[in-house]
RNA sequence: GGGGAUGUAGCGCAAUUGGUUAGCGCACCAGACUGUCGAUCUGGGGGUUGCGGGUUCGAGUCCCGUCAUCCUCGCCA
C-alpha cells in the first residue's frame, strides 16, 4: 500500500477546501462521463465524492462496485449547482491526483444499499458484505456504543468487571445445556453456562461485594426471532443489598443508556408492577402498558352462569373469568375477532367468548347465553356502552389470562393503538418462587432454586402456589429484558428449598454441592439481575430481529449460513473424545 | 415435537383456467457521453422454476415427499 489514508470518508467539509488529502475505502459507485468521471467512496464513516480524468489515470476505468483503493487529492468546492445538501459530504469533493487500486472484488452477490430487498438467508452467507451496509453497521456500532457506556457506568457505582468459566460444570436444571467433551479425562462433559449465576454468587461469599460482566450465555432451546442459542447478558450481582438497592442501580442505568445513545430522558424509579397484579390487569408478566385496554375480572360476576364454558371454568382450580372490553367497537370487522380467537387458541384457550352491547341487550358470539340481569352487572362494573366489544376468557389463572393478555396485544396493533414514540420501563415484582409441572407432577423453581422466598415456607407436599419470591423482571415496551432476584444465603433455608422441589440431599449434594460448602462459609446478604443486551439494542434500534444485533448470528435451527456450522467433526476428533453418534444427521456433500 | 408462510436468472419480483420461445426492474458485460449523486443513453449475455417422485398429450402452475429459510406454539430454572 502506497498511499494510506489521513482522513476518512465522512469527515471533510467546506472548511476542509484546498487540503491535500489520502482517502482509502471501497467503491460504492462509479458514474463516468467519458471525459470525466466520478467515484464514491465508502468507508465506516460515510461517503466521499471523487472526480477524476479518465485520461490522466486509466485505471479508474476498470474500477467496479466494493474494490478496495486509495485516492489522493485535493478537497475542493463543487461548482455551485453541482453541491448536494442532502449529503453530509455533498458541498465537496475530492480531485483525484493519485490512485491506486489496494484490491479488486468479484460481484457481490447483492448489491451493497441501505434498503436491501435481498432474502436474510443470502444476507447472512455474506454476513461480511451484509455488515457494509448503512443499517447493519449502524446497529453493531450501537452495540459497541452501548457495552462502552455500561462498562463505564457500572465502574463509576463500584462495580468490579469479572470474568467467569465458560467450561463449567454442566447442570440439568432449566434450559438445556450445551455440552463440551472433555478429552483428558474421557467420557466427561464441561457444561456451557446458561449464566454464571453460581460463580457471580460465589463471589459475593469472597466479599467482592459488586459485580458486573458483559458475558456470553449458551442455552440449548428453540430460537425464535428474539432469542438466540448463543447471547449476551449484562450480569450483575451485589451484597448487602435489598431489592431496591438493585433497582436504583439498573434504573441509573438505563437512564445514562437512553440519555446518551439516544438523547432520551426516562425518569425513575420506574413503576412497579407485582406478578399478580400485571397478570390480572394486562394477562401478561411484561405488559405493553404503552396503550390502556385493561382486563377486568369478571369471575364473581358470572358465577352464576347458566353457560357451560363459564361454569366449567369456574370450576377449574384457579379458574376464572377476565374480560377486555372495547370501546366503540361498531367499525371492527367480524374477521378481526376471528383472528382474536385463533390467537386466544394459539395460547391454550379452548375459543374466545364475545358479545357486542347494544341499546337493547347484545348481540353476537355468546350473547344469546348471557342473561339481561348479567349484563346489566357487566355494564356497571365495566362502565360498559352500547357499541362495546366484551370478550372474555374462560380458563385456569394462568391460560384465561394469557390468552386474553395477547387478544389484548392484538387489538392493540391492530387497531394502532400502541404509541411507539414512548419508553415505558417498568419493574414486575413478587413471582411466585414455584410453578407446578404438570408432565413430571412436581413444584419447580419458576426462576432458580437460589431465590429467596418472600414468605415462611409450608411443608413439604402442600400447595406452594402462593409462595412468592424476591423475584423481580426489568420490562421494556411489552419485552422482559431484565431477570433477577434476592438470593438465598442461609444454608437451611437452601435445603428447603431442595425439599421442596423434590431434591433429595444426595442429588443436591451432586448437583450443587460445591456451592452448598459455598453458602457455608458466611455467605452475606446478596441479590443481583441479569439484562438482556441483545434485545436492548434490538428494542433501542428498533430492529425486528435478535439477529440484526449479533455480528454474525445463527438461524432459526442455529446454524450460522457464513460458516456452514454446526458440521459434521472428523472421524479423528470423535475418536480423540472417545464419541461415538447413535445418530448422524446427513453426510457432508 | 406441532402449526403457518416462502423458495422462478446474481438480487427483487411477474407468468390468467395446467398450454406454445418463462418475462420485467436492478446487477453484470460492451459501447457512447465533461457535473453526476443508487448517473444517463444504446446494445448484449444470463434459467435443470430448491430437490425427488407422481398425475397429464402437456406442469413454474395440480398431488405426495423432502430440504432450506422465516414466523409461531410447546420449550427457554
Amino acid at each position: 500500500m502506497r498511499l494510506q489514508r489521513t482522513r476518512t470518508c465522512g469527515e471533510l467539509r467546506a472548511s476542509d477546501a484546498g487540503s491535500s488529502v489520502v482517502l482509502n475505502g471501497w467503491v460504492d459507485s462509479v458514474r463516468d462521463h467519458g471525459g470525466l468521471l466520478f467515484l464514491e467512496l465508502r468507508d465506516r464513516y460515510g461517503y466521499t465524492q471523487v472526480v477524476v480524468d479518465p485520461e490522466r489515470h486509466p485505471l479508474v476505468r476498470e474500477l467496479r462496485a466494493e474494490f478496495v483503493v486509495a485516492v489522493g487529492g485535493q478537497v475542493r468546492l463543487r461548482p455551485g449547482d453541482a453541491k448536494n445538501a442532502a449529503k453530509p459530504t455533498g458541498e465537496i469533493e475530492v480531485e483525484a491526483l493519485d490512485v491506486e487500486l489496494l484490491n479488486r472484488s468479484k460481484t457481490p452477490p447483492f448489491e451493497i444499499v441501505d434498503d436491501s430487498k435481498t432474502r436474510e438467508e443470502l444476507r447472512l452467507e455474506y454476513r461480511f458484505l451484509d455488515l457494509r451496509r448503512r443499517p447493519a453497521l449502524n446497529a453493531i456500532e450501537f452495540r459497541g456504543r452501548m457495552t462502552g457506556l455500561i462498562r463505564r457506568v457500572m465502574q463509576d457505582q463500584q462495580f468490579i468487571e469479572i470474568e467467569t468459566p465458560i467450561l463449567m460444570k454442566t447442570s440439568p436444571e432449566g434450559a438445556r445445556d450445551f455440552l463440551v467433551p472433555s478429552r483428558v479425562q474421557p467420557g466427561t462433559v464441561y457444561g456451557l453456562p446458561q449464566s454464571p449465576q453460581l460463580f457471580k454468587q460465589t463471589l459475593m461469599v469472597s466479599g467482592l461485594d459488586r459485580y458486573f460482566q458483559i458475558c456470553k450465555c449458551f442455552r440449548d432451546e428453540d430460537l425464535r426471532a428474539d432469542r438466540q442459542p448463543e447471547f449476551t447478558q449484562l450480569d450483575v450481582e451485589m451484597s448487602f443489598v435489598r431489592q431496591e438497592d438493585v433497582f436504583r442501580v439498573i434504573e441509573r442505568l438505563m437512564m445514562t443508556l437512553y440519555d446518551e445513545l439516544l438523547g432520551q430522558k426516562v425518569s425513575a424509579p420506574f413503576p412497579h408492577l407485582t406478578y399478580h397484579e400485571a397478570m390480572t390487569r394486562y394477562g401478561s408478566d411484561k405488559p405493553d402498558t404503552r396503550f390502556g385496554l385493561e382486563l377486568a375480572m369478571v369471575s364473581d360476576e358470572l358465577r352464576g352462569s347458566h353457560f357451560r364454558v363459564f361454569q366449567e371454568a369456574l370450576a377449574k382450580p384457579h379458574g376464572c373469568i377476565p374480560v377486555l372490553r372495547i370501546p366503540d367497537a361498531e367499525a371492527i370487522p367480524r374477521r378481526l375477532i376471528d383472528e382474536a380467537e385463533g390467537v386466544a387458541k394459539s395460547y391454550g384457550a379452548k375459543g374466545l367468548a364475545w358479545l357486542k352491547l347494544t341499546d337493547g341487550g347484545a348481540t353476537g358470539g355468546i350473547s344469546k347465553f348471557v342473561t339481561e340481569a348479567e349484563l346489566a352487572v357487566l355494564r356497571a362494573k365495566l362502565n360498559a356502552r352500547t357499541g362495546d366489544l366484551l370478550l372474555f376468557g374462560a380458563d385456569r389463572f394462568e391460560i384465561a389470562l394469557t390468552a386474553i393478555g395477547q387478544v389484548r396485544l392484538h387489538f392493540g396493533r391492530a387497531l394502532d393503538l400502541i404509541d411507539r414514540s414512548k419508553t415505558h420501563l417498568l419493574w414486575i415484582t413478587d413471582f411466585p418462587l414455584f410453578a407446578w409441572n404438570p408432565d413430571e407432577k412436581r413444584w419447580e423453581a419458576m426462576h432458580h432454586m437460589f431465590t429467596a422466598p418472600r414468605q415462611e415456607l409450608p411443608a413439604p407436599g402442600e400447595d406452594l402456589s402462593k409462595v412468592t419470591g424476591v423475584l423481580y423482571d426489568l420490562v421494556l415496551n411489552g419485552n422482559e429484558i431484565a431477570s433477577g432476584s434476592i438470593r438465598i444465603h442461609r444454608p437451611e433455608i437452601q435445603s428447603r428449598i431442595f425439599e421442596h422441589v423434590g431434591l433429595t440431599r444426595e442429588e443436591a449434594e451432586g448437583k450443587f454441592g460445591w456451592f452448598l460448602r459455598v453458602l457455608d462459609y458466611g455467605a452475606p446478604p446478596h441479590g443481583g439481575i441479569a439484562l438482556g443486551i441483545d434485545r436492548m439494542v434490538m428494542i433501542m434500534t428498533g430492529a425486528s430481529s435478535l439477529r440484526d444485533t449479533i455480528a454474525f448470528p445463527k438461524t432459526a435451527s442455529g446454524s450460522c449460513l457464513m460458516t456452514d456450522s454446526p458440521s459434521v467433526p472428523d472421524q479423528r476428533q470423535l475418536d480423540e473424545l472417545g464419541i461415538l453418534f447413535q445418530r448422524r444427521g446427513p453426510p457432508e456433500p
